[in-house]
DNA sequence: ATGAAAGCGCTAACAT
DNA sequence: ATGTTAGCGCTTTCAT
C-alpha cells in the first residue's frame, strides 16, 4: 500500500497523489477527492520513516525525563501526549536516568529521528542546551537557559508563599531539603527560600543534595532531626513524602513537633499521612504548553512566547501547623 | 555527516561503510577498525528513518497504554525502556485514553514506524488482536488472545489468595467491584474471585463496572456500603484507594467495619491511609519480559516463551482485618 | 572482502 | 494543476 499503488488506481502521478494527501490545498478539488477516496478503500496509511527521509520531518517529538518512574513527569507526558496527537504528532519517551552523560548520548540519537525535543528537568548544563538548539527545536521544561524557549512552573513564587505560610504559623527554623544538584529548579527554589526567609529576617538552612526519590527522603528525615528545626520545605513530594514515612517511623508527630511542605502536589500527596501540604503545579498544562510552543517554533510563527511561566499555588494540607513551643 | 562521507575519508566505499557499522562481521578487521575510528572522529550518527526505509526496521517499539496517568503504567513503561534502551530501541509511548477506536487507529498509523508493539491492557476484542499479529510483532501484557504471546501478572492466583486472606478473617459477604468492561483482566479476576469463594461455598457478589480511576472509587465506596458485604476486593489499587477515600470522608472504619483489598500495588498502596492490602505485582519486570519476547520474535528465535505468567503474592498491609461481629 | 548499483516510499524542484 | 525526475541516507543484491 503505497502512494504508487494509489497512483496507479487513479491515473494520477504519483506526485499529485502526494499532494493530494500532504498539501490538499494544492490540487484540483475533484482530482483530491478522487485520491482521498483511493486512499481511504485501500486503507493507505503513509509511511512516516519514507516521508522524514525526503521532507527532513518525522511527526515525532522526543520527550526526555529525568525519571519515568517520578510521579511527577506523568501529568506532563500525558499534556504532551494530548497536544502532540491533536497536531499529528508521536511521541518518542526517553528517560535519561538523571544522568547528563546519558541524556548527551541519548539526544544525539535521536536528533535524526525527530523534529524536536522537550527537555523536562534537563540535567545538562546550560551551554549543552544552547547548543542543541542549534540543531534542534528544543522547548525546556522547569528549566531556563539563555535564548532557550521554556516553560516553567513558578515554583520560586510557590515557594515564597510557602515560607509565608510558614512564618505566620510561628516557625523560626526552616530548613530546605535540596534535591540532585544539577537540577536548575533545585537551585532556582534555595534562592526563592533564602530570600523570603531573608525578608523576615531570618536565615535558611539547607540539608542535601537528596535525590529525587523517597527512598533519599527517608535519609533527609534523620538529617532533618538533626538540625533542630521545626519545619522544612522539600525540594519535590517524592521527598517529602519519604520524610514524613521515615518521620512516621521514628514516632515524631507531624505537624506537632515539625511541619513538612513539599512541592508538586503529585499523585499521592493528598491521600498520604497526614495528607501533604504542597505547591500546586499545573503540570498537565506545562506539558501542553511546551509541544505548542516547540510546534509553532516549527512554523516560526509567533516569536512572543519565548519564556512561559505558569503560576503555582500554596495548597494548605494537614502536614503543616504551629511551630510547637520550645 | 553520511556515511558516505565517512566513505570519502576512509576511501571505501558506501556500502562498505555501512557493513563496517552495521554488520562488522562482514568485513576485515583493519577495515572495520579504520572506519569505525572515522565515524567516531566525525561523530557519525546512523539516521534512523532512513535506515529504517532500506531495511525496513526502525530500532523502534511502539508501548500502547490505556492512560498514561495510572501509576500502574509507570513501572511497566521503565521496564520497558530499560531493555529496549538495552538492545538500542526507542519506545513510542502511546495513550490509546481507554478507547478501543482510538486504539485501532493508533495502532494502524503507527504500523510503519515501528517493528513491534507491546499492547498493555488493550481494550481491543481478541479478533482485532489477532489481526494485528500478522502485520506486526506483539506481545500483550495482562491479556490473553489464541496464539499472541502475552506476558501476565497471576493476579487471579494473587485474588484467590486475597479471598482466602479475608475468609479467613471471618468475612462471609465479599463483593468484586469491577473495572472497565472491556478489561480482559477484569474478567479474569472476577472469574477467579467466584471459584475461590465457591470452594468455601460462597457466592460473590459484583459491583461495576467502574472506570479504573479514584474517582470511580468514589462512586464504587457508596454503592459498596449498600451490599452490606464486611469485604471487598478491587479491580485495582486506584479504585481501592478512590474507596478508602470515600470511606474515610463517610466515616466508615477501615478495616472496622468493612475491609478493601486492591490489585497491583502501585505507587502510593503503602502510603494510603489505612495503608492497602494488595497483590504485589512485578510491573517493572513485566515490561523487560514483554519487550525481550517481543525483540527476540523478531529474530525468530526461541519459539518456547509464548506465554508468560509472573507470579503474584498478597501484601498484608491495614486496610484489611477481622470481619466485624454482626 | 570490497565495490557498484539499485531501490526502499516519499517529497520537492523543475517542467509542462 | 499535473507530470517528470531526482534524490533523501541507507541497505542489499550482485559482481568482482
Amino acid at each position: 500500500m503505497t502512494i504508487n499503488d494509489i497512483a496507479a488506481r487513479t491515473g494520477f502521478a504519483a506526485s499529485t497523489v502526494s499532494r493530494a494527501l500532504s498539501r490538499p490545498g494544492r490540487v484540483n478539488r475533484v482530482t483530491r477527492e478522487r485520491i482521498q477516496a483511493a486512499a481511504r478503500e485501500l486503507n493507505y496509511v503513509p509511511n512516516v520513516p519514507a516521508r522524514a527521509l525526503s521532507s527532513g520531518r518525522t511527526a515525532t517529538v522526543a520527550v526526555l525525563v529525568s525519571d519515568v518512574t517520578n510521579p511527577f513527569y506523568f501529568g506532563l507526558i500525558r499534556g504532551a501526549q494530548h497536544e502532540l496527537r491533536a497536531a499529528g504528532y508521536a511521541q518518542m519517551l526517553v528517560d535519561t536516568e538523571d544522568s547528563p552523560e546519558l541524556e548527551t548520548r541519548l539526544l544525539s540519537t535521536v536528533r535524526q529521528s525527530v523534529d524536536g525535543v522537550i527537555l523536562a528537568a534537563s540535567r545538562l548544563p546550560g551551554r549543552a542546551i544552547i547548543g542543541i538548539t542549534a540543531e534542534l527545536p528544543v522547548v525546556t521544561v522547569n528549566r531556563n537557559a539563555p535564548g532557550v524557549r521554556s516553560v516553567v512552573i513558578d515554583s520560586p513564587d510557590g515557594v515564597m508563599q510557602a515560607v509565608e505560610h510558614l512564618i505566620s504559623l510561628g516557625h523560626r527554623q526552616v530548613v530546605y531539603v535540596a534535591g540532585p544538584s544539577c537540577s536548575w529548579a533545585n537551585e532556582a527554589r534555595w534562592r526563592a527560600m533564602r530570600t523570603a526567609m531573608a525578608k523576615h529576617g531570618l536565615a535558611a538552612t539547607r540539608i542535601g543534595p537528596f535525590g529525587a526519590s523517597r527512598r533519599s527522603g527517608s535519609a533527609a528525615a534523620d538529617a532533618l532531626l538533626n538540625t533542630g528545626a521545626t519545619a522544612c520545605i522539600a525540594f519535590n513530594d517524592l521527598i517529602a513524602i519519604g520524610i514524613l514515612r521515615r518521620l512516621g517511623e521514628r514516632g515524631v508527630d507531624v505537624p506537632g513537633e515539625i511541619s513538612v511542605v513539599g512541592c508538586d502536589d503529585i499523585f499521592g500527596a493528598d491521600f498520604c499521612s497526614p495528607p501533604l501540604t504542597t505547591l500546586a503545579a499545573p503540570v498537565e498544562q506545562a506539558g501542553r504548553v511546551a509541544v505548542s510552543m516547540l510546534l509553532e517554533q516549527n512554523l516560526a510563527v509567533r516569536a512572543s512566547r519565548r519564556n512561559v511561566i505558569l503560576p503555582t499555588h500554596l495548597t494548605v494540607r494537614q502536614s503543616s501547623g504551629r511551630a510547637p513551643r520550645r
